[in-house]
DNA sequence: GATGAATGAGATTTCATTCAT
DNA sequence: CATGAATGAAATCTCATTCAT
């Protein structure tokens, strides 16, 4: 697959959007920064004086999904509704963004092992921060009475999101179902799953 | 993380469990044929001598773990016992046997797209066919009656599968539950998950 | 070793005071002009504005100190003393201005070398008449009668100025001698070798 | 200045003397790995195949000179003579060996700071081993009565490898000066300036 | 006067693969 | 069967300098 040379944005928003594409269609590894900068329009002294590095680059967008994931996790799980329907909606929501922002997402799936060793385990802290968050919701539903208990909290939630990761290995804006009727698929077999 | 040098076997297998070892640890695009031979106890000429190149090794690991995988479920698929029966020890064994050969299991869940030009598209036929043949048991089930027919089949198993895949992510040996353990809570979601 | 943003002067000074500071401590070759206008507290532009390039810098540096030198030695060799009193004096006196303005006489003892091919040869002229001077202090001596005749000359004068440019290489401010200790130390060895 | 391509011995040797020469004439920092293995004759491929890095041949230059500069002072320092005629065996030598050397000695006298972190202070220890060992004989002079005690021996030696190193900054084959008459002089001038 | 984004050439290093022995 | 020296292409990154503002 080609792209077109990108042509609008500053230069450290079309870096970013380059690295998107090519790390999500190649992988962080198979990506020369060479091709970076050709996908930018600039040249590679301009992406040092923006980016320290290329893992720089995957870091910022590995780091801007998840804070917006997050964020929205946020918002979700704190609202005033029955948990079984707080825990549907943020279920629905990170599929739904995750299809929306589809380069992103595969990057984001793919290559927390790309990562430079610093940025590592701040980046997975930061997600294990998520996941807890997520988890949580699973056990205010046990303790309610209305999600299972007999398998612990942690697995489904593991169970779940590797079902969210593995779109990036088949989804494709091609085909017939939506980013909200994926979303709402994946959100009913959490929900049928987990019925008490 | 450092590995012992590898004394027991014949050259090849020597290289392939090398490879292995490596490639699940740190990915193949990070493993350098050197490092790979200095694990086996072999040197390059001999790593050549037997395997036409990396990439050749990679699709050996991928290969096996898959035909077997393939071969189990075929046995499981196609017994006497009901459907609901049949994938629920499918989808066990399916874990079961990740766990139990997990350096192979990280490889194979990490590196499709690793796979040399050639291999990739042997290897993604061979994959389909082993989706399909349990998607064909999950329609199997909704034609019986006894599974919900409102989310596509194809669906349902992208869903399981990749929360298998995502074992690679979050499974240790040091953890407290046992493979079979893992695999009947993986089976038993999927099979409530399921239920019509 | 890291220093301090410089804030005194104008811009051309901290440039000229950075420059030597890094010079002197990590050699011409190793700063990076973006170091010396961040200790300088200024920006690329500026300097580029001052100074026609890196080399320039250098050269600004490494002619001052010739300079001063120059200047010092034809007042200490021109006086009515005794001959032996004036190389004493001299020798003394490069000495304690060499420790005393420390940073910049690194910079001189260590990058000759490095100085860009127009300069270097009006530098290494500049630098042959220092020489040449200080030689004939020795010569005059030795037709005096009161200094040594069986070594060259040349080679004596070689034999002191490694000695001082040695200094560079283990004097430390925190050591327990002051810089006229070490001076009146080779200015005495100095004239002891050369003793009839 | 342009050198004859390299054609006799082993590849490594090749590959020391290119480096040698390189970095005595233009200093370690200017002298690009292109250029050690054009001299050299080989690839960059085989360079790195026999030394980890450009700085691993600096340390193998200067380490391998310092190693033979200091066990010959071992063998002059511990003979049966008297004490000033062992020194001024020892100093002789060292100039002898230094010219002898010249290229190596260059790179020797002028790259210490050019060293790894890691080589660096391993060399330094070495080195210090070298300038105590000196030391020591001064100091043994002194104790005897034959050599002045009025300017602390570390200092003479320092004032007398000055002078050695400096050797680099303006010997030329060429001239009229054999190594050993040099070698001469300056061990006359050391003596000279240490007796008591 | 001063900025700092951008360039472009070149630096060191890596590595899968080949091949004479 | 097996070695390991050597290649050559490509990778990431650095940096003095320029120039539009």
């Amino acid at each position: 697959m080609t792209f077109k040379l990108l042509r609008m944005g500053t230069v450290p928003e079309r870096l970013i959007e380059a690295a998107t594409r090519l790390f999500a269609d190649k992988g962080f590894d198979r990506v020369a920064v060479q091709e970076i900068v050709d996908l930018a329009g600039v040249t590679k002294g301009a992406m040092y004086h923006y980016f320290g590095s290329k893992d720089d680059l995957l870091h910022e967008i590995y780091g801007s999904l998840l804070r917006m994931q997050t964020e929205r996790l946020d918002r979700f799980a704190s609202g005033p509704a029955p948990v079984a329907d707080r825990l549907h909606a943020a279920a629905l929501d990170v599929v739904v963004t995750s299809v929306e922002n589809f380069d992103q997402a595969k990057v984001y799936f793919r290559s927390a092992d790309q990562l430079a060793e610093s940025q590592r385990l701040a980046m997975r802290a930061e997600r294990r921060r998520y996941h807890e968050r997520f988890r949580s919701l699973v056990e205010e539903g046990q303790a309610a009475g209305v999600f299972r208990t007999d398998v612990p909290a942690d697995l489904t939630v593991h169970y779940f999101f590797g079902a969210v990761h593995h779109l990036g290995a088949w989804y494709h804006a091609s085909g017939t179902l939506s980013a909200k009727q994926i979303g709402r698929h994946y959100a009913d077999l959490l929900l049928s799953s987990l019925r008490a």
